[in-house]
DNA sequence: CTGAAAGCGCTAACAT
DNA sequence: ATGTTAGCGCTTTCAG
């Protein structure tokens, strides 16, 4: 491997002003700089990360937890935080959670061997806890907040775009309305059930525990929550399915129970997607930034890192879409 | 941080007789070993691998490089990857080429720097240049070949795939059967392309270049290779698409162009997929076995890691699913 | 089986 | 503005 020596060696200076004119360019006179500078270029020189992070005790590297890198959601929300760290020339190690705190405990370990300078985290249910492994390191909680006092987190309004899209079901007249909601253990699911319940309320519609299923945002528990509720004597009229994952799995059940949406059934589904646009009939949602709050969220932790204050919490704007998994309640059906 | 030093110190040992019973515990008497241990334990430490790293040249890490995360098939192959690598202890960085040579280049260049002990890489057209920054780093070429002389290549048999999805739609009467295939810098594209070719041949039905339509791997370049097919004034009864992203444009276009699938058009994929599963008429295709190719090339990446000799090149079988976008040639076309 | 000592490549003090 | 020196945390000779 070319190290700092042997580019020194070449440009006629110590190892020490050769690492001034790569990293401190202003600490060097411009003619020896432009030598050191030539010297790396000519000899292929790549500093070795490693001891410089040791040296340093930081590796210009942050370290980005994901719940679930198979959900097209989070894979955007990682190529933004990737896009942007990438900019500024931090490394990403990434890791996957599957939800698991367990595997989420794992990846912090493994994550402080590594000195990461930051942490970009899709909370579990034990964030909270597991963050003690890695102490003092600058932190921002993406989508989700763990609950921790003064977290930094950055995510999407989801009590107003919940609160819309029954606004929006209540507008073409439906009343039954289901919703099939994440674990409460996780917060963007407690907000996106608080904004159906407020949404109802405005509407002077009383709210039944019954039309309320949870399920742990697959698939399979949004395909087995919607034929448990579609089951029903009296069976809601629309439903409100509290994201994207679980979404599909909704979708599968209608059409396995015969429905027809949107005559017999509207739906409503949180973050948008290619499947939701193509599948027929295309799918209302609620639309969310998703690539933005990764790159917002790498954004803030870069600004953390180099010492800047900020505020707590970020939260952007969702965005309705109306397309054709929603229409009108029909009549006959009150 | 707590270091091996303080785990030592609470275990009455030296740093290097620490360092021994963590890692080379069989050079280590029991009784000391188990001291250690538990001092480990109780301080909570975790090794610093860059200064690992640093000492022994190498740092548990592999690199891997995709060229677009945001594709499904792409993430289950990183996603493969990474379970496998962290079975065995090893950390995963991970890049996203975007497809552009250039983006690669950088990729790799950071990885250098981070002494990775090997590297799994989705080849573009310019790989086999830009591996000269990484020289004689243990490296496996996933679903693709770059071209290297005595390249690690784990890959599916696209040839035979792309060959069977043609003899089902020979086989259902199709004889103007159209093709939209990637770039022709990309073995896969070469690849599939060559199925099609011999399976057309093997059913005596001469091979018309006009029906070949090649695209950049991308949805609107489905789109638009496959508008222009189907505007042609004799159009193809039958298409058959060279990846995933390419076959939601063309099936899009079909959409555009209000053609009944399979009615007027058949239309098979190559690539599985949930919106391939999910979209009606759901999609015929060849499907790969996408996770086991990342398990796979990690295994045999850490198989030559650990200094192994193995075969070159694996290919793993793909397998063709009828679904219904595909039926046989209406009466009357011919 | 264990300890002492050196050094991986780099950068931050401290000199000059 | 540049050189000298020391040391980041760890592993690995080399002795004992």
């Amino acid at each position: 491997m070319i190290g700092l020596y042997e580019v020194a060696q070449a440009a006629g200076v110590s190892p020490a002003t050769a690492s001034r004119a790569l990293h401190r360019p202003e600490l060097v006179a411009l003619r020896t700089r432009e030598r050191v500078e030539q010297a790396a270029q000519q000899l292929g020189y790549r500093p070795n990360v490693l001891a410089r992070g040791l040296r340093t005790r930081g590796s210009r590297t942050i370290g980005l937890i994901v719940t679930d890198i198979l959900n097209p959601f989070h894979a955007t929300l990682a190529k933004g935080v990737q896009d942007t760290a990438e900019e500024s020339g931090y490394t990403v190690l990434m890791f996957n959670s599957d939800e698991q705190p367990d595997k989420e405990r794992r990846a912090l370990e493994t994550l402080h061997g590594h000195l990461p300078q930051g942490l970009i985290v899709v909370p579990t249910a034990q964030t909270q806890e597991n963050l003690a492994v890695v102490p003092g390191l600058p932190t921002i909680e993406l989508d989700r907040a763990s609950g921790r006092e003064g977290a930094h987190t950055v995510m999407v309004d989801n009590v107003a775009g919940s609160r819309e899209a029954v606004q929006h079901l209540l507008s073409l007249g439906h009343r039954r309305i289901g919703m099939i909601v994440g674990q409460q253990d996780i917060s963007t699911a407690r907000e996106r059930l608080q904004g159906y319940r407020e949404a109802l309320e405005s509407a002077g519609v009383e709210y039944h525990d019954s039309l309320v299923l949870p399920g742990n945002h697959r698939e399979a528990d949004g395909r087995l929550a919607a034929l448990r509720l579609l089951s029903r004597r009296e069976r809601p009229t629309a439903l409100f399915v509290g994201n994207n994952e679980m979404t599909v799995g909704a979708v599968l059940a209608t059409r396995e129970l015969g429905l027809d949406i949107p005559r017999d059934l509207s739906i409503v589904g949180f973050d948008d997607s290619r499947w939701a646009q193509t599948m027929s009939p295309a799918l209302s949602v609620v639309s969310q930034p998703t690539y933005e709050l990764g790159q917002i969220a790498c954004q803030h932790l870069l600004n953390l890192i180099s010492g800047q204050r900020l505020q707590g919490s970020v939260r952007l704007p969702t965005r309705f879409v109306h397309r054709q998994s929603t229409g009108p309640l029909p009549a006959g059906q009150e």
